[in-house]
DNA sequence: ACTAAATTTGGT
DNA sequence: CCAAATTTAGTA
């Protein structure tokens, strides 16, 4: 049967879209693909997304239902924003309902006009209306106005109508009786609008250094087609400065800039300097927003009248009236990858988006992932770089310090701990890197061997000291702290291994009347405790600076002239092929917070392993040279970037189930598998995780298109399979963790 | 995911 | 034997 058939994203797991007839009276000349359309959904309701208007269906036409109503006269995305999705839908091999819902405002899944509503007046007392309720004789025969106006005489800064609707019957009405007499007025409020005033005296922008320059002009000349530049700059080079002359160049030809940040990187710091160098609206799209604040800032994306959209990873899906440019900062920050649900990857989305407007995309890092240095390599990148730190000063020198039969205070050699002192005697400050927050990693009974074993998972508890706690930091579990031995009795419990809070303990014993300031998870969870130790930190209060991977990024510290890796081993020898990776550039970043032109610093590591030859590499030659070593090795095992790779999942409380599945699934992919490579099934490096048994199986090609002509036909096996609801799972195309 | 129907379990 | 708990099937 002929006829038009809309078929639509509904916000479900089930991977696929679904068909419906128009609703009845609908006009077909107002429907476009990107509408949000209300449909039937089993026994419900829900808001779907129109992704075309089909012919036919090959359905039944007796199966199919007709559409409830359609929400948006307009596509609520414009069309690039549309086929980003469904790209990455398809790519990813997710469910397109859910990626839609992922991708877009909770409050447009939610049916909310796309719109910025305007805020309800607020109503004040006037001086004449304080006369009146002074005098006695004026509301005697208003009692009910008379309560409004001592209401709004308590609050000065004024009530909506909204607010006051309990107090009186109708106070719409009494407000407008007392608005008429002159006792009230009403203004409307500050609009609910995240932009910022331009700065009365924009700063003078300081002079290029001639690779910026060279940057800025590279790019310059490539603004109308899509290109990716890798901007390569140390710490301290000036990237930032890069990004702002460019985000001046595409505002100036009436365009607009998308920029995107790790999560952590969005600090106060970089919006400062964007506000305080560019004029007009910038809207900020974050985790900390509500839903209506979100909302609206994509709105204003949307509509143009933000010029800079500055966001975290969903931020790549956002709205542009005019998009001129993407940047992505920090472009190897593994935060641009989506852990769960709809697993994207922000930055090779953005330079899908790229690709598909015409633009040029702007990847920037001091330590670039290896799989961007190897596009640069093949020539799918422009490698720019920024060598040289802006006025002139050294990077600063790196110490591998072996701890080989050192003796040990607290983790820290002697070496170590005497240089501190001589940094701390000069005034200076001290920066300490160590990625565990908590007293100890384990607590142990040393009369029984008893450990603080997590009862969910195949990891044990962290002793938190100051909380009294013990807690497991991969299922969130937490319980006080035992003073007895739960297995023998025994009083001999003792912490083992070392977290910033122990680190932070022993020390100030060590250096009396110093101050310490801790910065992790634990210890800034307080609103508004980050901002009072960086402020502290920053007035010399504290010159002793602990903290995890928190303070590696947005922060700099230009006091700081020595930092120490305490444990730089943990890293070398991880579970995953990208640990030795993922260790460089945090101790570059670590690195990178420390020192000034005319101070440069010192960057200790303190390893068991001096001899390693990545880590050798990394501080003899640097970065680059660093990243060329790790990419002979990828590539002589055939791993990523030289190899594709999509892991398919599964967890379930009993683990027989998990790889059951996973043995069904490798049987499906076996006969359609030609020349790709699979891996297990095989257990999860943590394989009990929050009371569920995880186990994984890999696949791997050497052509991304192998690998996904695969996922195509394997996937639609798995799906087709009978489902065991015990087993929950999911495929990760090009996984960055492997557990 | 959500919902309803089908099936198993479990206590009297 | 009935009701509650758990599993299965389907969404257009």
């Amino acid at each position: 049967m002929p006829g038009p058939i809309l078929r639509i994203a509904v916000p479900s797991p089930l991977d696929r879209t679904f068909d419906y007839f128009p609703p009845p009276d609908c006009d077909l000349a107002t429907l476009h693909p990107g509408a949000r359309v209300r449909v039937p959904f089993g026994r419900r309701q829900t808001v779907g997304f129109l992704i075309e208007i089909g012919a036919d269906s090959e359905l039944d036409p007796g199966m199919l239902r007709p559409a409830l109503a359609v929400l948006d006269r307009e596509p609520i995305v414009p069309a690039d924003v549309l086929a980003l999705i469904q790209w990455a839908w398809r790519y990813y091999h997710h469910p397109p309902g859910e990626a839609f819902a992922t991708a877009l405002p909770v409050l447009l899944r939610q049916g909310e006009p796309a719109n910025i509503p305007q805020p309800p007046p607020i109503w004040r007392i006037t001086t004449a209306g304080l006369a009146a309720l002074a005098e006695s004789i004026a509301l005697r025969r208003a009692p009910v106005q008379r309560r409004l106006l001592d209401h709004l005489a308590q609050c000065s800064a004024g009530l909506d109508a909204e607010t006051l609707r309990p107090l009186v019957r109708d106070s719409v009405a009494t407000l407008r009786a007392l608005c008429a007499k002159g006792w009230v007025e009403s203004s409307t409020a500050d609009a609910p609008i995240p932009t910022v005033t331009v700065p009365p005296v924009p700063l003078a922008p300081p002079a290029p250094s001639a690779a910026q320059a060279d940057a800025v002009a590279a790019v310059s000349a490539e603004l109308d087609r899509f290109q990716v530049f890798l901007l390569e700059g140390v710490t301290g080079s000036g990237k930032t400065e890069v990004y702002l002359r460019l985000i001046e160049a595409v505002l100036a030809r009436g365009r607009q800039v998308l920029l995107l940040a790790p999560e952590i990187g969005l600090t106060p710091q970089l919006l400062a300097r964007l506000r305080e160098r560019l004029p007009g609206p910038l809207a900020v799209l974050h985790s900390g927003l509500s839903d209506r604040e979100r909302l609206n800032a994509w709105l204003l994306a949307r509509d143009g009248t933000a010029k800079v959209v500055v966001g975290t990873r969903s931020a790549v899906f956002a709205p542009l009236e005019a998009p001129g440019l993407v940047i992505v900062d920090e472009e190897h920050d593994l935060s641009y990858k989506q852990q769960d649900g709809f697993r994207y990857h922000a930055r090779d989305l953005a330079v899908i988006r790229g690709q598909q407007l015409g633009i040029p995309v702007v990847l920037g890092s001091a330590t670039p992932a290896l799989e961007s240095i190897q596009n640069a390599r093949a020539g799918r990148y422009r490698l720019l770089q920024l060598p040289e730190r802006v006025g002139g000063g050294a990077e600063p020198p790196i110490l591998i310090l072996d701890v080989r039969r050192q003796p040990m205070t607290e983790g820290l050699s002697q070496p170590l701990l005497e240089r501190m002192r001589a940094h701390l005697d000069r005034n200076e400050q001290v920066l300490l890197f160590l990625n565990r927050r908590g007293f100890a990693p384990i607590l142990l009974c040393h009369e029984c061997g008893w450990l603080s074993q997590c009862r969910h998972c195949d990891a044990r508890m962290t002793l938190h000291l100051r909380q009294r706690r013990l807690t497991c930091h991969h299922c969130g579990d937490s319980r006080p702290v035992d003073a007895l031995c739960p297995l023998c009795g025994s009083v001999d419990l003792r912490a083992v291994g070392h977290g910033t809070e122990r680190l932070e303990t022993a020390l100030r014993p060590l250096f009396p009347g110093i101050g310490i300031a801790r910065l992790d998870r634990d210890s800034t969870r307080r609103r508004g405790s980050l901002e009072t130790l960086l402020a502290d930190i920053h007035s010399g209060d504290r010159r002793i600076l602990i903290g995890t991977q928190m303070l590696a990024k947005g922060h700099h510290f230009p006091d700081v002239t020595l930092v120490g890796i305490v444990d730089a081993d943990q890293g070398l020898y991880g579970v995953d092929f990208r640990s030795s990776e993922r260790m460089a550039q945090l101790i570059l970043q670590v690195a990178g917070r420390a020192g000034r032109a005319e101070k440069p610093g010192t960057v200790i590591i303190q390893t068991h392993h001096p001899d390693h030859p990545l880590l050798r590499v990394l501080v003899l030659e640097g970065y680059p040279a660093f990243a060329a070593a790790a990419l002979t090795e990828r590539q002589a095992a055939l791993l990523p970037p030289f190899a594709h790779q999509a892991l398919l999942r599964a967890e379930a409380v009993a683990a027989e189930r998990a790889t059951a599945f996973l043995n069904a699934a490798r049987a499906l992919a076996e006969p359609i598998a030609e020349g790709l490579e699979l891996l297990g099934p095989a257990p999860a490096p943590m394989e009990r995780r929050a009371g569920r048994y995880r186990a994984h199986l890999l696949i791997q090609a050497t052509q991304r298109q192998a690998l996904h002509r695969f996922l195509n036909r394997w996937i639609a096996l798995l799906w087709a399979e009978r489902q065991d609801r015990q087993v929950r799972w999911s495929l990760d195309v090009d996984p960055m963790e492997l557990y």
